[in-house]
DNA sequence: ACTTTATGCGTTTTT
DNA sequence: CGCATAAAGT
């Protein structure tokens, strides 16, 4: 294969970043400047070099990131990048733990708990402990505490104390008490959640410096992509990981720092130059994407935020026009107004996967939904409950969970639950009585009947006799297998008895098993399931009149891509920036640098929404704020088209 | 008395 | 979708 002339396929700042010498280099790069193909092209340059990819890794925090720049990689040399390391910290994590979780008291075939998962451990937990009532915080709260002090590597006491402090009612020594009895559960259920993840990464590399020292003289070169999204447990595991050799180079941009509240620290970035002396710093400016109309909006916009790194966007693009700012009545005007302005941009020549409408939260976009449904207009939404979080798909999982981890209470209790007149307090005896266990032994079996009440017994056969025949070829099958004989067997008929909408359903289950069969074992089909976000699995959907469909998403999951046409929804205080932001110290800034996210995915047009009606908590009516960040643009920079009755 | 099941309502952001 | 509440079933 020919070699890269470097020189011509990037711009000059891009060069420079790309053929620097080995060694810590950091690279700042705004929004649209490139920095995907920076990436990639350091990679494709170091396999040129002749450093063997299997010494390579590169992290980062979506699979689809990752699939992208190794696609592109392997474009540029070919094969040679094969052996790469590539993948978000969540599967590298998963990859190095499954040779060497023993070491740290877990099973290798352990499970990996998802949000829904853990929600519902900590509300048992709460309640057995007898603390749930109206004051006591709620699962999801206590799990947003717990992952924070995970991943800031701070104390639980000291978060506890300060985010309770004004409310006397709840006692942070019963969140903490929770949080020890949610650790001892984990541990007898052989699960890891998230954060326990990284977690163990960094404890199994602390406690067998052989281990450690193997994966460092391995990793001759780390990437390191949205390095600003980086909390302490990343940090700490690359700088460990990268100890030996240095060759640390990363990618990110300050501005676009949007998961403090999941314990990401922008300041890793800030300081990677004092703790990496010598580290070459490169700036990437020059924009390719969108028109300097968006960039002067974008630009204003930051300049509210201090403590960044300063830099100003650069287009190299041609006037056009002006973002505009339309001011709506109300959450249906706002809908009607973004059906007729697809209208228009589709005469203009558009194609309609060419545009996107981006908002704070998920119920944002709820009118629209229906309005889009409405006019029979297609649209692919990034919903707001992972394809794989759904409770269909969690529901033939369980089955092979269960049998894959006989110590996985959660899948037990959820496929006692199937039964008629067994619910969450049958199955957690049952549980009991089998000695927190369940091995499909004949004994079990004969336990589990025993105890159940008459009307279940019928349902509880066929999934017996489902259990038996899969435990009849323990190792041969695969996922899909246990699955299928599940299905068959059981689950098909109760879906139909339980929903509404089965037959979309059974489609997703076909679906699912088919995605299955292209795992060797029902082990790399479980961790793959529990670190695939649905923004993964709904890529490439085939396109209907071959115009595509327009998307809507949050602006979280909006980061990276770009589209010709964008609609940002709501901006009214109270919306965006979002109400609860408003009450942490620093929320308004990350507000900020998300609204900076969402004005730099346009590339030509522009279009902010700004409500003046919202429906109130009792169903009237609450006039809106103008959101400060629209109010933050000079005026000059933005037009106001008439909106006439819609 | 204790559990399960039906129904109506409100939602920050995610690996 | 989860949660609270109220009604029905064992």
């Amino acid at each position: 294969m020919a070699l890269i002339d470097y020189s011509k396929e990037l711009n000059e700042e891009q060069c420079r970043a790309v053929l620097a010498p080995d060694g810590p280099v950091l690279v700042i790069a705004a929004a649209g400047t490139g920095k995907t193909r920076t990436l990639t092209y350091r990679v494709a340059h170091l396999v040129e070099r002749g450093i063997d990819a299997r010494r390579i890794l590169l992290l980062t925090f979506t699979n689809r990131a990752a699939r992208e720049m190794l696609d592109r990689a392997a474009k540029l040399v070919g094969a040679a990048v094969g052996g790469l390391w590539g993948g978000t910290f969540h599967h590298m994590a998963n990859r190095i733990l499954r040779r060497h979780a023993d070491k740290l008291g877990y099973g290798l075939d352990y499970t990996i708990l998802d949000q829904d998962d853990s929600r519902k451990l900590v509300k048992a937990i709460s309640e057995e402990l007898d603390y749930a009532g109206k004051h006591f915080p709620k699962p999801d709260v206590l799990l947003s505490l717990y992952g924070y002090a995970a991943s800031t590597g701070e104390s639980l006491r000291v978060i506890a104390e300060e985010r309770f402090k004004y409310h006397e009612e709840i006692n942070p020594e019963h969140v903490i008490a929770v949080a020890e009895a949610y650790e001892i559960r984990k541990r007898k259920l052989n699960g890891m959640d998230f954060d326990d993840m990284l977690l163990n990464v960094l404890r199994l590399f602390r406690q067998e410096p052989g281990i450690c020292a193997s994966y460092q003289e391995q990793f001759q070169h780390i990437l390191v992509d949205e390095y600003q999204d980086t909390n302490y447990l990343q940090s700490e595991w690359v700088d460990l990981m990268a100890a030996k050799n240095r060759n640390l180079f990363v990618v990110g941009d300050d501005f676009q720092s949007i998961y403090s509240w999941r314990g990401a620290n922008f300041r890793n970035i800030l300081s990677f130059p004092e703790r990496y002396q010598g580290a070459s710093v490169f700036k990437l400016e020059t924009n390719y994407r969108s028109v300097p109309e968006i960039l002067n909006v974008a630009n204003a916009c930051i300049a509210g935020n201090p403590e960044q790194f300063q830099k100003t966007l650069r287009s190299v693009r041609e006037n056009y026009k002006v973002p505009s700012v339309a001011v709506l009545r109300d959450g249906s005007a706002q809908a009607r107004y973004i059906i007729e302005q697809i209208a228009r941009l589709k005469r203009a020549g558009y194609k309609t996967s060419e545009m996107a409408v981006l908002y704070r939260s998920h119920f944002h976009a709820m009118e629209l939904q229906m309005e889009l449904t409405r006019e029979r207009m297609p649209y692919v939404i990034t919903s707001g409950a992972r394809f794989f979080e759904q409770a269909h798909i969690k529901d033939v999982c369980a089955i092979v969970r269960l049998l894959r981890n006989p110590v996985d209470e959660l899948s037990f209790l959820r496929i006692m639950e199937f039964l008629p007149r067994v619910g969450r307090r049958s199955a957690a005896k049952i549980w009991e009585a089998l000695g927190s266990r369940f091995d499909a032994t004949p004994q079990a079996l004969e336990t589990v009947r025993m105890k159940l009440p008459a009307l279940a017994r019928e349902s509880w056969q066929s999934i017996e006799t489902v259990i038996t025949e899969i435990t009849r070829d323990p190792e041969g099958a695969g996922a899909e297998a246990y699955m299928e004989a599940f299905v068959d067997g059981f689950y098909d008929e109760y879906a139909v008895e339980t929903f509404d909408n089965y037959s979309r359903r059974q489609e997703d289950i076909q679906e699912l098993m088919n995605y299955a069969s292209q795992f060797a074992t029902p082990d790399d089909f479980l961790s793959e399931m529990a670190l695939l976000s649905n923004l993964d699995a709904e890529d490439d959907k085939p396109t209907d009149d071959g115009k595509g469909v327009i998307r809507l998403s949050t602006i979280h999951q909006a980061k990276g891509l770009e589209w010709k046409a964008v609609f940002v929804l709501w901006l009214a205080d109270g919306m965006f920036p979002s109400a609860k932001s408003l009450e942490v110290p620093g929320g308004v800034s990350e507000e900020r640098r998300l609204f900076y996210v969402a004005t730099t995915r346009a590339k030509d047009e522009l279009f902010l929404c700004v409500p003046e009606v919202r429906r109130g908590k009792d169903g009237g009516t609450q006039f809106c704020i103008t959101s400060r960040f629209v109010e933050e643009i000079p005026e000059k920079l933005v037009s106001r088209p008439y909106i006439g009755f819609v």
